[in-house]
DNA sequence: AGAAATTTGCAAGAATTTGTTCAAAAATTT
DNA sequence: AAATTTTTGAACAAATTCTTGCAAATTTCT
């Protein structure tokens, strides 16, 4: 779609190199012609960014590496850290009560609070995340999936028809799960349209509630999926900073801090 | 037969075998076919693969490593006569082509017809089955979800809702599961809610397919969910009756009848 | 503008990958 | 248990891709 006569410099390059690749694998000569230039150039292109280990480079191509910047996939997600998000998610259980009207987001640690749902009663629940509706099917709460496109590394429904429903509902609490939580900037995620999807329910929501375990806190992924003046409620473990809660306080969050585990 | 128009990077293949792995193709003969490339070079792919433990190599072919990695996410209950309903699907699978955007409805019948669309490549899938989504997760195919209220006993999801998503897309073929067929009224269905959803989709689509047992026809049950007017095709086996045949065609659907199974 | 530094494109040699062939190994049948 | 068929592993040739050195082009700095 941009075959720019113009000049390109080699960062611009790269960036169009990470943004191809994001779709999926990548050959040299589709790259080349792609951007304009040669295939030595994109070779060592390739070669910068394998060296930044963005990049994993195999014979005719690359593929994006699996770098902080990308989601685990979602078995493994799921068994990094398990007792410090079922903390987590145990505090966010907190904040439900009966009859409420949630929403759950995609994410291990969301997750993990879907499972803990049976201790309550009546709730209507909307989600984007096949694994939390896999979760809920049988437990008697009143379901709704939003619809959309699948997006198999998080098993989440995103993308511009998810509009179509989030705009017809009201939600009292959403528990977001994210990739990146910075202090200043927010919450953000390795998918442009699972932001899209995010930020939808951030707009529909009264209460804006994000899990996020202090691994996740000062990261930064590619596309922002919700600003700081979204977050009503962020519940995190004790490895936050002091300096950070200061500073969630001073933009109006109001921080859960969930104790420490006895080892 | 097979579309292969490019060459595949060896990463490329890996996924494609780890996909077919899971579906349960495994032999060495087939893998070959399916990818377009020598025996040897699946040998050299499954082999790296062994190394990753991603796979388990044995004679003839290989098996996937981590087997209760993808399979329990969604239970599935064993169906009453499995060997019909995949005679259907077969015949159904007939119907599809590459690149073809096709909806998938509820019931065991469309379900058998999804375990086998890794024959197919490039699909655009809208579905409002969770069972279905579940086997497309790693299918590769593009996979659209409607979205609504979840209905627990059919695992589909249905009403008003899914009305948002539907009416901004456009289907090529609907394969469309029913609790009823009546030759004269057409499909009827349990809950007026799944009712609504399916005549919905019905109104999108170019081609209505229906896909129903023998068991099924003359039977009608509460809520009418699409009248003989709107159906193409009905994929059915020889259990239906002569005269039953002659009043579809009347109707002008096509009947398609699967042959008799040899035990 | 001119010079220095960096980047880009090209091409030859090196390295990988792929398909084919064939003997050894494994499974199946007689 | 022997014979037949099938599958596997290894070696080799052909084709593709990668690396490297070098000249031309572009950018940057003074």
């Amino acid at each position: 779609m941009a075959s720019e006569k113009r000049k390109l410099l080699s960062p611009e390059r790269e960036q169009l190199i990470l943004r191809a690749l994001n779709k999926g694998i990548c050959r040299i000569e589709q790259l080349s012609s792609e951007l304009g230039v040669s295939e030595a150039t994109v070779r060592r292109d390739l070669v910068s960014l394998e060296e930044q280990t963005k990049v994993r480079r195999v014979h005719g191509g690359a593929i994006i590496a699996q770098s902080p910047k990308t989601e685990p996939i979602f078995a493994e997600k799921a068994s990094i850290n398990p007792g410090e998000k079922n903390l987590i998610a145990e505090a966010a259980l907190e904040l439900i009560h009966d009859s409420d009207t949630i929403y759950l987001d995609g994410g291990s640690t969301v997750q993990a609070l879907s499972k803990m749902l049976v201790r309550r009663k009546n709730l209507t629940v909307i989600t984007n995340s096949l694994m939390a509706a896999a979760e809920l099917m049988e437990s008697g709460h009143r379901l709704i999936l939003v619809g959309g496109e699948f997006r198999a590394i998080s098993r989440t429904l995103i993308g511009p028809l998810t509009a179509n429903i989030i705009s017809a509902l009201h939600i009292d609490k959403a528990f977001m799960g994210t990739i990146g939580f910075n202090p200043d900037y927010g919450m953000s995620t390795t998918d442009p349209n699972e932001a899209y999807t995010k930020e939808l329910i951030i707009k529909r929501s009264n209460v804006v509630i994000v899990l996020a375990d202090s691994s996740k806190i000062g990261v930064s992924s590619f596309a922002l999926s919700g600003g700081i003046a979204d977050i009503d409620i962020l519940v995190t473990d004790s490895g936050i900073s002091q300096k950070t809660i200061e500073k969630l306080k001073k933009n109006k969050i109001e921080v859960i801090i969930t104790q420490q585990e006895n080892s």
